[in-house]
DNA sequence: CTCCTTGGTATCTATTGGAAACTATCTTTC
DNA sequence: GAAAGATAGTTTCCAATAGATACCAAGGAG
């Protein structure tokens, strides 16, 4: 793509893309940005339908994600005050393979649990 | 693909791709997994590799790797005795995502911490 | 005899995650 | 007029996790 791309090592400590990944790699930023593909939603209606995630942890990872360009959050000033979270044109870059991930592990989960089953029967407590 | 694809929610609690999300969307195991492509390696070498991991999040998230049939130990007894592990058909079959995360990571990290610049300008402590 | 290697485990502390309660403002209900 | 309900969070507290460090056993090199 990029006539010079610098070679930047994943694994080095110091590595740029690390501290991407940092910031990226939980599953309730994944669930998020799933959840945001489509149209724009409000804070308590992500709460309801990402079932488990606590209101504290919801607005972290929001927080997060906006700072990171990700997503967008716009506020209108209705009553009670309405906050509408969207992807940015660089979060919708990212959707395509955090749904790949998600995909995967539907597919993939009967033969994660059959390798755990085995798993946990060869390896005694 | 298949005939009858149960229809799985990701957002609810107890689905099992949660399950699944939980316990693979961390950082340590996309990096373990990104390094074990190409040849089987030792866990020091792994370790060396991978700056800034300690011992005990490494032996942890091998372990959870390989309860999850992604990758394979196997030990020779060599003296030291020497350990390997590598991807197993299920682990490279993820192995394209993953990477595909990293590679993400490395073609916008400038976009991101140009976004995370803006957003703390805008948003004084 | 001492140091180095192997692949870990044990211990301790700092950070994070989760549950629940609380805030503030306005509308609707009783 | 008081209470409840909705909005989007923050605060507080406790449990779980992450990270740093030290330690273990077995053997080879010096």
């Amino acid at each position: 793509m990029t006539a010079m791309q610098q070679a930047y090592n994943v694994y080095e400590d110091r590595c740029p893309t690390r501290l991407v990944l940092d910031r990226l790699a939980d599953k309730w930023a994944l669930l998020i940005l799933d959840r945001l593909e489509g149209e724009p939603v409000r804070f308590n209606h992500i709460r309801r339908d990402i079932k488990g995630i606590s209101q504290k942890v919801l607005a972290q990872t929001l927080r997060k994600l906006e700072r990171n360009g990700l997503i967008s959050r716009t506020i209108f000033p209705t009553v009670p005050v309405t906050v509408e979270y969207a992807l940015t044109p660089l979060g919708r870059t990212l959707t395509d393979t955090v749904s790949a991930l998600a995909h995967w592990a539907e597919k993939n989960m009967d033969a994660i649990f059959a390798a755990q089953r085995a798993y946990d029967e060869t390896h005694p407590v």
